[in-house]
DNA sequence: CGCGCCTTTGAAGGAGCTCAATTTAGGTGG
DNA sequence: CCACCTAAATTGAGCTCCTTCAAAGGCGCG
């Protein structure tokens, strides 16, 4: 131990700074000048890795910070008295989580890891300090917050109204977007989570799931292997979705 | 018309403060000092009136301005392209809407009256200025923003994985404790919006929500008379609840 | 390489939907 | 003030889509 060779900046310790960040586009930067961002990156003093399965946080836990995904993916569920279970939504690199513990400030859903991931932590009051004073980060936290209403409002909207294979090709072409706009491909990626974690978001029970997903193969829409999805006919899959009802 | 007696102050004209407001505790004033309500007042410009089943905003169109609600209620819903629309939630006095469409500049709902109503116009780049100095109406706004995404968990729960008679009771028992906050009655109520409205916002077509409501009378929970709902045994509606599928 | 978890597929059953008829309430105009 | 008229609510019967229950196959991880 005590001949540990100095290594004056291992690749693991150097500082991630948010203006070194690739995601600074889609997450918290966003819109801020250089000096601003040096300023958030003051704010964002840790970071955490977790494990495959490991939970970030869960239901109850006091609310202190918001966490931005760094690397890896994340499931939230929320669990019911008697057992039941849902899942809330899945979240890539760059989304912001634990927004919903403002509120009562303890954390109302549980955020488990998909993979071995990392978060940045920001604590949460420092943020709302920090922006009181710089108007491009409060405003942009604001949309970040409004973001996360509008997408909930379309999972009710595809829970409330879509049938099966509607919510599963709203699925994929949702993951698709993220996808690309991480700079992956629209058409072929890997799904971190099981048949089971879809069907809980989606308001299914997982063999209805797989059976649409071979539905799908079948009609050429998507080649699926296990987790592995490659989209053959987006506008196939666009299609199913504006049809409606019958 | 010549002869109209002078009135010195007319009740409907004297300017309504948030300071003299009864909604304050559930609406933005919650937390501030008297100092910082006055401030909100000058924020708070105008008023608005809004006919039942006329729309406050629509889907589309520019983001300007939140609203709170002093008298009467909303629905607010998402229309698909193809027809199918859902709604995404019902608010009543003291409750903020519009917050939804910060995040693209647009509103992304429509918010439509279900009785004759006011909202309060509280323009959010104001908002925002003041929220930059009073460090309470941020942390206030913060929380309403965090309790909406909350409210849609709840909901995307209640899609997700309850049955329709489960869905039914968990929404009387939500109108229950929203009136009860409001100082009415918990378990006597009139309902402003229609069976059908009631289902949309339930993923259930309004047969089912109609079948559930004679169920419910039926087995001695609720007296149902159209609108008027009578709540007969509050504990039976929250044992529904708590028994998980089947 | 074996075990466990995940996935796929089949067959039967049920919850909620669709279609349809009737009743009721509330608003309007004579 | 009452009759009318339309919108909303109730109720029934058959059907559909998804679930449930069950079994087998496959992938990955230790």
């Amino acid at each position: 131990m005590h001949t540990k060779p100095v290594i004056p900046l291992s690749v693991t310790e150097v500082k991630i700074a948010c203006s070194q960040c690739n995601l600074r586009e889609l997450c918290l930067p966003f819109g801020l000048d250089p000096n601003e961002i040096d300023r958030l990156d003051e704010l964002v003093g840790s970071r955490r890795k977790i494990k495959r399965h490991q939970h970030l946080y869960r239901s109850g836990d006091p609310f202190e910070a918001i966490y931005a995904i760094r690397t890896g993916s994340f499931k939230t569920d929320v669990i019911l008295e008697d057992g039941r279970d849902q899942v809330t939504g899945f979240q890539m690199t760059g989304e912001v989580m634990g927004l919903d513990g403002i509120s009562i400030e303890h954390h109302t859903c549980n955020a488990i890891a998909l993979e071995d991931s990392e978060v940045c932590v920001i604590p949460f009051g420092r943020l709302e300090e920090l922006s009181r004073e710089v108007e491009s980060l409060q405003h942009q936290f604001h949309k970040i917050m409004s973001r996360e209403i509008v997408r909930d409002h379309g999972v009710m909207m595809l829970l409330g109204s879509m049938r099966a294979e509607e919510r599963l090709a709203a699925f994929l072409l949702n993951m698709s977007q993220r996808f690309t706009a991480r700079g992956f491909s629209p058409s072929e990626f890997h799904l971190r989570m099981t048949r089971d974690e879809i069907g809980s978001y989606l308001g299914l029970k997982l063999e209805t799931v797989s059976r649409a997903f071979s539905r799908f193969q079948d009609e050429g829409f998507v080649s699926v292997q296990q987790k592995h999805i490659r989209i053959l006919d987006i506008a196939g899959l666009k299609a199913l979705l504006n049809h409606g009802p019958t």
